[in-house]
DNA sequence: CTGAAAGCGCTTACAG
DNA sequence: CTGAAAGCGCTTACAG
């Protein structure tokens, strides 16, 4: 616990607003001004102070009452999925000596400014946002400030400059996907999330990748879009199972979708597996507990959250970072819900 | 937002340590020196300023650095259950400005030494508790600096000055075995959870209460104990549909054994609710997307940690708070596992 | 819009 | 052991 020296640029000793105040050609109550947001400061003069404090990475020091907290920003606590996330995060700030200060923006992919205005007030040694965006200037309030931010599963076109944390999702695309042809599969479908997300549009890709390997031909109607929820699988896998020719296995973006598949196939009177094969996504806690216990591809979701921590910790800590995207390994998990197609039904 | 005035001593305005001095006769590095505990005091000096301190109820002024805390602390982060709470809790300290900072105490039941240092360190404007306790010696620190505790379901006798929040778990207990009843059965199960745990005891009482009132016998042999989990609900459940006359309806602690139970209906071969009605409690998400969907008995989480936080808040601003328990009411949700006893097994 | 000056509450040398 | 003084880094009036 420290306080580690952040070898910034060319600093010895931390910089004080006085020290940036000089640098920038400003008094120090001109520095104090920008840092506060407080009106009163020319544009001009704001925005070259600001460029110093960039440059400089100057962090205000820290008072006797500071608290050594780090950021952990949900878009929604709703999942399991969430529940894993946050104890790998607990677990590394705890170490570290960093209260985890939790927030959730109730479904919102964006924090709003009353938000921000608080978190800043808490400057903290680091934000993790979970599959959010901060805004650009979100980003450069906290670059502004020293701040790193990492992001967990980045829901927009992950700008480069800021870090992100995932998993290997191209590659679990593949692997339920060749298990699934493996098994004599052909006619595979793969219930979809929103295509903007680079964690989803990932989980096709790979998806798609594994039938071409296989030359097998990708129908576009095998490919419906839904959300991440239960609903989601549910509507998407009645209407596939309600196609002329319908599929004999289907591969969905997360678990809770294959729940969804899972009850369609009951509504359906369709058996898993023996008529329907279907793979998950996650390795939630209750998929060893479905009926039956299902085929999944593991996310290291505990661990994920503790990297993203590691990660936050040392940008904070002034460390050079060379990747700006670390992904975790997936694992197909095999468990009951797969098996090879039937005669009857397959093609 | 405004820092209210806490109704210490006969203070006006915050004290300084000059303040404290100008009363003790000394001067201020005196007093700091104290307050730090460095040497370089004498014994009486020390003990003078020290009664000065007590006297006047010092705390050290809210330096600029000071973050606005609600502490919110899990014996684990594990289930669907804890998201909700956690998520109640977050919503009213938004309400009210307060940073949520999250602790898991890895499945210990008290939290430790370093843990209540750093917590006392942040000052926080109150501690909730979730499914655990404080020691004795933890609660007083925390009432000598006047922060307020509240605990969510208590793990132990609750000492009757901690404010404690919870379902009305007794009544829950009820309703389930009396929908139980009313659909005709007799020989009724329960899945016990730990019996030091209030909330498990409440909801056997309530179980036990409903099978009197109907006049029904009560088999020990009926109320075996395992852990509140999937494991659990799967080794009790095995158990009794082993006995040379099965139960023809379960209801269990939670959902999770409740799961259990089904997984231990389908490795027999019992269909629900055909040949075994089941019962959980909670109403986690995942309940009505089980096969078949499950009976349960709804606890408010969300609302229970909303309240707690609420309560400890209140008690913070120095409101007289004249409950010492607050039960928020469960609701029976009827779904698709509970039926009428078959004739053939039913007696 | 900007800066010199005073102020904040505490802590740190330093001198006795 | 103790206190007057200087210092900490920042913020706050205030004057221009």
């Amino acid at each position: 616990m420290e306080p580690e020296q952040r070898p910034g640029r060319r600093r010895q000793r931390d910089m004080t607003i006085e020290d940036i105040a000089r640098v920038a050609g400003v008094s120090g109550p001109t520095v104090s001004r920008v840092l506060n947001g407080k009106s009163g400061v020319s544009a001009a003069t704001r925005q070259r102070v600001e460029s110093v404090l960039r440059e400089y990475g100057y962090r205000r020091q820290e008072g006797r009452d500071h608290l050594a907290v780090l950021e952990l920003v949900f878009h929604a606590l709703e999942s399991l999925w969430a529940l894993d996330i946050i104890c790998g995060v607990e677990r590394v700030a705890r170490e570290r000596g960093l209260a985890v200060v939790l927030t959730e923006m109730q479904g919102g992919f964006t924090p709003g400014r009353a938000w921000t205005e608080r978190m800043l007030e808490r400057r903290p040694t680091g934000v993790v946002a979970v599959f959010s965006e901060l805004t650009v200037q979100q980003q450069s309030q906290l670059a502004t400030r020293g701040i790193p931010l990492v992001v967990l599963d980045p829901t927009g076109e992950p700008l480069h400059q800021t870090p992100s944390v995932g998993a290997t999702n191209w590659s679990g695309g593949v692997a339920a996907t060749r298990h699934l042809l493996d098994l004599g599969h052909r006619r595979i479908a793969m219930v979809c999330g929103p295509q903007e997300w680079p964690c989803c549009r990932a989980r096709l890709d790979g998806y798609r990748a594994a039938l071409d390997a296989a030359k097998v031909e990708i129908d576009p109607e095998l490919t419906p879009v839904d959300v991440l929820y239960v609903e989601g699988g549910l509507r998407a896998g009645e209407r596939l199972l309600r196609l002329p020719d319908p599929p004999t296995a289907i591969f969905t973006t997360n678990d809770l979708q294959a729940l969804g598949v899972y009850e369609a196939a009951r509504r359906a009177g369709v058996r898993i597996p023996q008529d329907l094969s279907v793979v998950g996504f996650d390795d939630l806690s209750f998929t060893q507990w479905s009926g039956p216990p299902m085929t999944t591809v593991r996310q290291p979701l505990v661990e994920m959250g503790a990297t993203a921590a590691e990660l936050v910790v040392a940008l904070a800590r002034g460390e050079r970072i060379t990747h700006t995207r670390v992904e975790l390994a997936t694992t197909l998990v095999v468990r009951e819900s797969t098996a090879p197609p039937s005669r009857g039904r397959a093609i």
